[in-house]
This record gives structure tokens, C-alpha cells and sequence, in this order.
RNA sequence: CGCGGGGUAGAGCAGUUGGUAGCUCGUCGGGCUCAUAACCCGGAGGUCGGAGGUUCAAGUCCUCCCCCCGCAACCA
């Protein structure tokens, strides 16, 4: 049973501190292999960061601060990634950045040795480039024919970059994904051939030229590696490949599974086994394409500014408590709706009353009746263990019970508890950690109707008659409350601490051999009560405290007001005379179908024909709001087409940020103003 | 007709190969008092987005339509 197991979280990019959608990924990787562990299996758990780019070097540069530091920043520094790790309890075995000398030397290798089987060539990346912005643009960046960013005429020009033949793949990699579990869960895999393999894998431009933030091609000065060859092969360089920092590769390689957001199984399941087919090594076993937590269902952005703080959540509620939430609420590889009502509420249902009040009522029992040490001989009878054994086989049925009561629900709660492990692993080996958790649950919920069934409190009312009796239910209660703890060890390894230490289990009551055994739990263990485990929340008293919290942290991290920096370069006054500014009248105003973004304005310009111009700001105005206003627009640049209809010219906005939200409003002038009033 | 996901009780979700519609919260009523005002039992509440079709039988299969959410596009 027990092998090795290699598993991986993306590398993250850290051009932003993370987010709770980052840690529900990491989270649910450490929570798989902390389950392998517990089974024996020697594990290797990698995460990491992916650290260079186009983004990082700009945001770097905003910030007065060279790339490297940037990224120190946010990998190491106070309340960077590393510490969020550590503060969520995740047990990688490994951390990568790549930026660190043996994956950068390692990847420079790799790319010779694609290049020198000739899957790697240098060819032309044919655009457009715009001199001012020393920028490259493809046909479909270009607005209206011109660069994006000014706005200038473009020319055509080529551009030196490597290549890789992604299409020579094209076929294999289809079969990979249609015929075998490769890419789970399923449904990813319609997306992945529709959208790309169907319409015909063309091959990937993996260098440039246009910036300087990245490995650079050791045998071609000017290019750097771009992000497909650098990022997805820290999975095989963490482990040693092409270089001398680990040696584990012959061990741990193929990995058994790559867990991936959902935005990212393109590049898992396609370019990354791609690569490796070129570099004639083994495929992983498995990518598995997890859901995203939404927020009100919609996505979660920075630009929306409704990003949840893990450090937050998980200061407030504990990590344990939100590492549980997020695993047990959202079924693994689809979507869930996060809120905070949801957390509080999994927490007080599942944790403090179902769980913790279980242990709690049990231990203050045992200690009330037993003074904390049950009676030797109170435990498991070899019939018990018969049955437990029975439930517990492989494809074990549970026996039909027909014993009469109390000895009926004895054999219940035995038999649920017994077999317990094995729907478990089930679960977890198909990447449903919510269903194993539902699992352990129902065992959880069965005990407590247990307490019920055979009313202990009755029973203490005559030790001497039923004393023997009621010991032995005390043990059942320990021994199934043990079978859990095991199992949800995983998912809160610091909880289930505490736990064995109330219902005094030594190591070997905590191993996944004695999840599968009833009886492992000495009668005479020392049971005491501790603190509770979960305490109860005050649903609106958090949600109110989380609230000003989450406020406070958005003001702190965010600057009040931003404005663009002001153009140094002068523009000579005949040309800024050539942008005709009028004052227009709004005559009629509507949104434009299947845009969010576009409004569409019949102007009145004062020549006496309607202007028709499109304007991107359906976020801040409603059209009806906006007739009969007096605006501003400029009205000689080119016609342009958006979303089918044809715009003359542009309003003029005011833009800021504030906050982090971008804030516009439109040029409104006195109504007194004739339409069509020059602005000089 | 760009691609994909989804529309099931007030809310959030399960429903494998078609065979009496379930779970959690909430709500109403009952029980218990060991426990974290927790626990246990029971009730009410659904024309399963709409319309056709296949079938003895459709939430489940087929066709068409409507709505929501992503990606994409667009935001001169």
C-alpha cells in the first residue's frame, strides 16, 4: 500500500498579494497529501511561485523597486506567500521560486536541449510595432488599425522569437485527453477540445524580445524564455532535473497529479504534456482542474475590489475552522458561492455543534461518571470486533442488524463507524474531499444520536445496575469519535491534536491502520475535558466585526485617490489644434446589446445632423439618466466600429482610482451652452 | 448560430447507468437535560427554467426556446 506520491499546486504569480482562491487551492493539495502521508505513502507536496513576466517588471518599476525585490516582497516578506502558508498549516515538502539559480540554469538547459531536437526554432513573430511605445502588437490587439496604448499609427514589422511545435503534439495530445482520465474532472475536457485542439493547435512563440524580466536564452542574447517552458517546468526542476539542488526525479517522477484552477488547464494538459512528450519524458498522472470560489456569484477580482483576505478569515475563526469550510461547503471541481454567512454557518453546524459538542459532552461524561478512566474490560467484545472487521473489508456489506436495542444501536453506530475509512478513501482518491468529509459526518451525526438513544445520563442514575453498561457506551462513543479524528486529520491536523489529547489517543490510535479498526483505543484511557474545540460564533456580531475589518485592510492597503502620471513629453500646439472639441447635446442614449460596456449616444453636434458615438462607460451611468445632458466630445477622430455600430468620435471623461476602483465621469457644461461650441 | 458551466422547497446545494424527489440552513411542533442555548424525533414547504418528443415510466434521454455566470469579444 504504501508507494510514493508526488503532488503539485500551481506556482503562483506574485504580482498581488493572494487571495482566498489561492488558498482553497493549496489548502486542498496539502489536505490530499497530508491524506497520503497518513496512509503511509512517502510524499513529496511542491508549491512554489512564478516569479518573472511582463506584470512583475511593470509593477516593480511603479513601485521604485527592482523585480527581484518586488517579488522578495511578496514571497518572503511579512504576510507575503510563505507566511500565509505557514499561518494555514500547509505541509509542502518543497517551495520554488523561479527565480532561484538551479531552476533558471536548469530551464536554460532544457530550452537548448527542445531547441537542439529541433521542437524549439527560431522564427519571425509577425506584428505590428509602434516606434513611440517600442511596443509589438498582433493584428487582433490593434484598435482600429492603431497601437492600443497611443493610439498611433503602427507599422508592420517582424520580430525575432523561438517557437515551439506545439503542432507536431496536436494528435497525441487529443487522444491523451479524450480517451484517458488524464484531465479530470471531465467536463474540462470538452472545453479543452472545442476550444483548442478542434480549431487546430497552432505552435507557441515561447521567447521575447520586449522585456527583460526572465531567464534569458543563453545562446541568444536580446530573448528571454517566456512563461510556458519557465513556469510549468518547475515541476520536474524541483525535483532535480537538469540540475544538482535535489536528486528526486527518478523517484518521484511522473507526478500523480498536478492540481490547477480552472483558468490554467489549458496550459496543464496540453502545452505541459506537450513539452514533455518533446523532452521524451513521462506524462503526470493526473491534472485535476478545481472550481473557483465566487463571490456573489461572480468572479473574484482585484478590480472589483471584493477579493477576501485569507489572513483575515483565518485570524478571526481559526485556521483549522477555515481550512474545514472551504473543503467540506464547495464539491471540489465545480464553483461554490463563498460568504462569510457560509463560513460562520459551516463552523457552528458542522464544527462546534455537531462535532465539537460531541467531544465535549462525551469527555464531560466520562469524567462526571468515571472520573476521567473508564473501567478495564469496558471495550470492544470480540463480537464487535467481528462485525467491525466484516464492515470494514473491501466491499464489506454492512450485516443486516436484528439484535434488539441497546445492543441494536451498539451495532449501528459500529458498523457506520467500522466501514467508515474505506468510503473515505474512496472519496479522496476521486478528488472529492467534500464527500469524504460528508462521510465522516454522518458518523459523527449517528454518535450523537447515539448519546440520545441510550441516555448515559439514566443510565448513571444506578451505577451499580447499569454501570457496565454504561461504560461500554462511553467506550463506543471515544472509539467512534477516535475513527474521525483520524480521518479528518487531514483537514485540521492542529484540532485533531487537541482532540486525541481529550479522548487520550496515543499515536497508534491515530494511524490509518487503526482508522479501519474498531477497538484500537484502550477502555482505560485518560479522557479529559479540555477547551472546547470549536467554540460557537455570534453569527451577526462576526459578520459585523469581519466587516470593519475587511474595510479597514482595503483602506490601508489601497491609496485613497490615483491619478495618472502627468505626459512629459510637450505637444506642439498645432497639433493639439487639430483635436476638434465640441459641445454636444445628448439627445438619446441606450445601452448596446451584449455589451456590458458600451453606451450608444445620439448627439446633438449643431451642425444639424445626429452624431452617433459609442462610449465604454455602462459601469458608471445608466443611459436614461444621461439624455438631455450637455457634454463634451471630440469629433474628427476617424469613424470606428465596436460590437457592429459605428462610432464619430469620443466623449471626454474625467478618470481617478480610488480605492483600487476606478472611478469616470463624464465632462457635464452649463445646459446654457449651444451644441456644437467650439473649445478653444 | 463563438466556447463552456448552470437554472431542483425561502436560501445554498446532492441527485451515478430513466423506476415513489433528497441534504444543510431557516421555519413550525415535540422530546431530552450529558453537552458549546448545543443534541434527538416529527411536520409544513417543490408543476425539478419553459414547450414539445421518446418510454409502461423522464429531474435524469432527444429537439427547440428563455434566463444567469464564466471565457472570448468589446471598453475608440
Amino acid at each position: 500500500m504504501s508507494g510514493r506520491f508526488y503532488i503539485t499546486t500551481p506556482i503562483y504569480y506574485p504580482s498581488d498579494k493572494l487571495h482566498i482562491g489561492h488558498t482553497y487551492c493549496t489548502v486542498a493539495t496539502d489536505a490530499i497529501a497530508r491524506y497520503h502521508r497518513l496512509k503511509g505513502e512517502e510524499v513529496l507536496f511542491l508549491t512554489g511561485t512564478d516569479e518573472h513576466g511582463q506584470k512583475i517588471e511593470d509593477k516593480a518599476r511603479e513601485a521604485g523597486v527592482t523585480p527581484k525585490e518586488f517579488v522578495d516582497r511578496i514571497v518572503e516578506g511579512e504576510r507575503g506567500v510563505k507566511d500565509l502558508w505557514k499561518l494555514m498549516d500547509i505541509s509542502n515538502d518543497r517551495f520554488i521560486r523561479t527565480t532561484d539559480g538551479y531552476h533558471v540554469s536548469a530551464i536554460q538547459k532544457i530550452f537548448k536541449q527542445m531547441y537542439d531536437s529541433g521542437d524549439i526554432y527560431k522564427g519571425t513573430y509577425k506584428g505590428k510595432y509602434c516606434k513611440p511605445c517600442e511596443s509589438f502588437w498582433t493584428e487582433s490587439q490593434l484598435k482600429d488599425g492603431c497601437c492600443p496604448d497611443c493610439g498611433r499609427p503602427v507599422q508592420d514589422a517582424e520580430e525575432e522569437a523561438y517557437f515551439f511545435r506545439l503542432s507536431k503534439y496536436a494528435d497525441r495530445i487529443r487522444h491523451l485527453l479524450e480517451d484517458t482520465d488524464f484531465l479530470e474532472p471531465r467536463s474540462r475536457v470538452h472545453e479543452m477540445v472545442n476550444n483548442f485542439i478542434k480549431p487546430g493547435l497552432e505552435d507557441l512563440c515561447v521567447s521575447r524580445t520586449s522585456f527583460t524580466w526572465g531567464i534569458p536564452v543563453d545562446f541568444d542574447p536580446g530573448h528571454v524564455v517566456y512563461v510556458w517552458v519557465d513556469a510549468l517546468s518547475n515541476y520536474i526542476t524541483a525535483l532535480g532535473y537538469d540540475n544538482d539542488q535535489y536528486h528526486d526525479f527518478d523517484r518521484f517522477w511522473p507526478a500523480d497529479v498536478h492540481i490547477v484552477g480552472k483558468e490554467i488547464v489549458r496550459f496543464h494538459s496540453i502545452i505541459w504534456p506537450a513539452m514533455l512528450m518533446s523532452l521524451g519524458l513521462p506524462l503526470p498522472k493526473k491534472v485535476f482542474g478545481h472550481g473557483w470560489l465566487l463571490l456573489d456569484g461572480g468572479k473574484m477580482s482585484k478590480s472589483k475590489g471584493n477579493v477576501v483576505d485569507p489572513y483575515i478569515l483565518a485570524e478571526m475563526f481559526g485556521v483549522d475552522a477555515l481550512r474545514f469550510f472551504l473543503l467540506r461547503t464547495f464539491p471540489f471541481g465545480s464553483d461554490g458561492n463563498f460568504s462569510n454567512e457560509a463560513l460562520i454557518n459551516t463552523i457552528n453546524v458542522d464544527l462546534a455543534n455537531d462535532l465539537g459538542n460531541l467531544v465535549s459532552r462525551t469527555t464531560a461524561m466520562v469524567g462526571k461518571y468515571f472520573g476521567g478512566q473508564l473501567p478495564a474490560g469496558c471495550g470492544a467484545t470480540g463480537e464487535e470486533r467481528e462485525l467491525a472487521a466484516a464492515c470494514a473489508a473491501p466491499g464489506g456489506a454492512v450485516p443486516f442488524l436484528t439484535a434488539a436495542e441497546p445492543e441494536k444501536f451498539d451495532a449501528e453506530l459500529i458498523a457506520l463507524a467500522a466501514g467508515l475509512r474505506g468510503r473515505y478513501e474512496q472519496a479522496m482518491d476521486q478528488y472529492a474531499p467534500h464527500r469524504a468529509l460528508d462521510e465522516v459526518f454522518q458518523v459523527i451525526q449517528r454518535a450523537n444520536k447515539y448519546i440520545d438513544e441510550n441516555a448515559p445520563w439514566v443510565l448513571a442514575k444506578d451505577m451499580e445496575a447499569n454501570g457496565a453498561r454504561l461504560a461500554h457506551v462511553m467506550y463506543d462513543l471515544l472509539e467512534a469519535t477516535r475513527i474521525c479524528g483520524v480521518l479528518l486529520t487531514p483537514f485540521m491536523p492542529g484540532s485533531m491534536d487537541r482532540l486525541f489529547a481529550q479522548i487520550g489517543a496515543p499515536a497508534d490510535c491515530r494511524t490509518w491502520e487503526s482508522a479501519g479498526t474498531w477497538g484500537a483505543l484502550a477502555d482505560t484511557a485518560a479522557v479529559t475535558k479540555g477547551d472546547n474545540l470549536f467554540p460557537r460564533i455570534d453569527l451577526d456580531k462576526a459578520l459585523a466585526q469581519l466587516e470593519a475589518a475587511e474595510a479597514e485592510a482595503r483602506k490601508a492597503a489601497l491609496p485613497a485617490v490615483e491619478v495618472e502620471p502627468q505626459l512629459t513629453e510637450p505637444v506642439d500646439f498645432d497639433t493639439f489644434c487639430k483635436s476638434d472639441f465640441r459641445v454636444v447635446k445628448v439627445k438619446d442614449c441606450q445601452s448596446v446589446k451584449k455589451s456590458n460596456k458600451l453606451l450608444r449616444f445620439t448627439l446633438d453636434d449643431g451642425t444639424g445632423t445626429d452624431r452617433q458615438i459609442l462610449s465604454g462607460i455602462a459601469m458608471w451611468y445608466k443611459p436614461e439618466e444621461l439624455i438631455g445632458k450637455t457634454l463634451v466630445a471630440i469629433v474628427n477622430l476617424p469613424p470606428r466600429k465596436m460590437m457592429g455600430l459605428e462610432s464619430n468620435g469620443m466623449l471626454i471623461s474625467a478618470v481617478h482610482t480610488e480605492h483600487g476602483e476606478e472611478k469616470l465621469h463624464l465632462i457635464m457644461v452649463d445646459d446654457a451652452i449651444p451644441a456644437g461650441a467650439k473649445l478653444c
